[in-house]
DNA sequence: GGAATTCCTGCAAAAAAACGCAGAAGTTCG
DNA sequence: CGAACTTCTGCGTTTTTTTGCAGGAATTCC
């Protein structure tokens, strides 16, 4: 097994179990602790896994105990929320996925909007439900501890029997060639479902996550209809989406 | 279990109840109590908890505890918890109701337990979604604010597709005459789903509630297996219910 | 004031980490 | 092709961390 091999797997167990024992892995992988030891420290150096005593622990791990809101790049992404707010009309239904940049979204969703919202994420739907005219519908099924989504087959069925007038995709990496792609296999699929069904595809980006790309690929620019970053539309950055046939705000 | 992941559960213990003891950490835990002094000491360090003679306290402690009704209740609910948690063992499917009774359950499971838990109630999955070893199964549907548990017929059709091992309902109002009943229409379809989706059903009522009826039927004595209530078994209050059929803890 | 509980200190055993070293495998470059 | 070089991995030893335990001191409760 190679190095990078070794690394990829560590690290997927690691985002799907919130931690790992070196002990374990040891006998999983079939190599020395001291061999995963050097690996559990590149990974922690390179920020991907928080390194403790006897192993290693994810970042969300500390989200879920410690309830450190430090919002990251929160100005950034109250911008992006209020182009995307711009959109929503009364009486419409609305699919959104998870994310920070939609938590920042549904705070500031005004308190008259009457409208209906559809997701599967616990922050997201707790902020919706605080909201005083807004109807929310839960998606159910598995809980994902690691995205705070529900999951799965019937997740994805239930989004299949929707038809949203529009969906707000929180976004993990866009790129003009590879179009969104993201890093967990089954929010891609509950994304792809949520493009699936809604008459409107809206991806929210921030500009730091412009031109990345990540393993899993959810869709091709071509099926998203708006881009919308804290940039001006007309930065050049945007450029390749708007020449792609995406409006860009 | 992971020195860092231990310091986590119980800084959420205190976050939760604003207190924890020395003594029942360590036999939730099954550590010994000098490595818990420890964990408290360290956490005390670093300006996470208070610690005290017996064990720690959280920040927030000053302004919320002397509302001595909420806490009297809440002790209550905290007997209650411990006798319902005695009977969830590992590799359970439990179905659970709303409610704070509930949500001192969900609080107090420990952190070794390894189970299913399914359940609408937004405020009891956020908990659910906080054990390390729990999998939670959300019922979707849309829903309620006010009861903050999801509602009608999707969640009703999703709930009798499960086949749980035990099912605890947090009561609004349990009678010898009438049973269990409730003032919330939709709430007590669930409820009922729930009852007839579960092997055993357990009742969860405060000493207050008993003897009270509210508008609703949800189910006759007959239905029920099991009553937990902060009482003696042997309390004559009681007695009506263990004639009746009921189990009484 | 006395019993019970809880706390602290030092200590010891076990586990894990760090370190240095030495083959093995692969790379670079003449 | 082959020698020098780098990288990777496993092994033995040393060091550190963690944890539990014992005894005596301190605190709490009745």
């Amino acid at each position: 097994m190679l190095k990078k091999e070794r690394q990829a797997f560590i690290l997927h167990q690691v985002n799907l179990h919130n931690k790992v024992l070196s002990s374990s892995l040891c006998t999983e992988i079939n190599v020395s602790e001291d061999t995963i030891r050097r690996d559990l420290q590149e990974l922690a150096d390179e920020g991907k896994v928080i390194k403790v005593h006897g192993g290693a622990l994810s970042h969300s791990f500390n989200q879920v105990y410690f309830s450190t809101n430090g919002v990251y790049s929160q100005n950034q992404k109250q911008i992006i929320a209020k182009k995307a707010i711009a959109l929503i009309s009364n009486g419409m239904f609305v699919l959104t996925s998870g994310g920070t940049t939609i938590m920042e979204l549904a705070r500031s969703l005004p308190p008259q909007l009457k409208a209906t919202f559809i997701s599967g994420s616990i922050p997201a739907i707790l902020e919706y439900m605080h909201h005083p005219n807004i109807e929310v519908i839960l998606i159910g099924d598995k809980i994902s501890k690691t995205s705070k989504i529900t999951v799965g087959s019937e997740a994805i069925a239930k989004i299949k029997q929707v038809k949203a007038d529009i969906c707000f995709l929180g976004t993990n990496a866009i790129d003009a060639e590879h179009g969104i792609t993201d890093n967990d296999w089954e929010v891609v699929q509950l994304k792809k479902a949520m493009i699936e069904s809604s008459k409107m595809v809206v991806c929210l980006s921030i500009a730091e996550k412009i031109n990345s790309v990540q393993p899993i690929k959810v869709c091709g620019l071509d099926e998203i209809d708006l881009l919308i970053t804290e940039l001006a539309p007309d930065d050049p950055v945007l450029k390749p989406y708007a020449d792609a046939g995406v409006k860009v705000v």
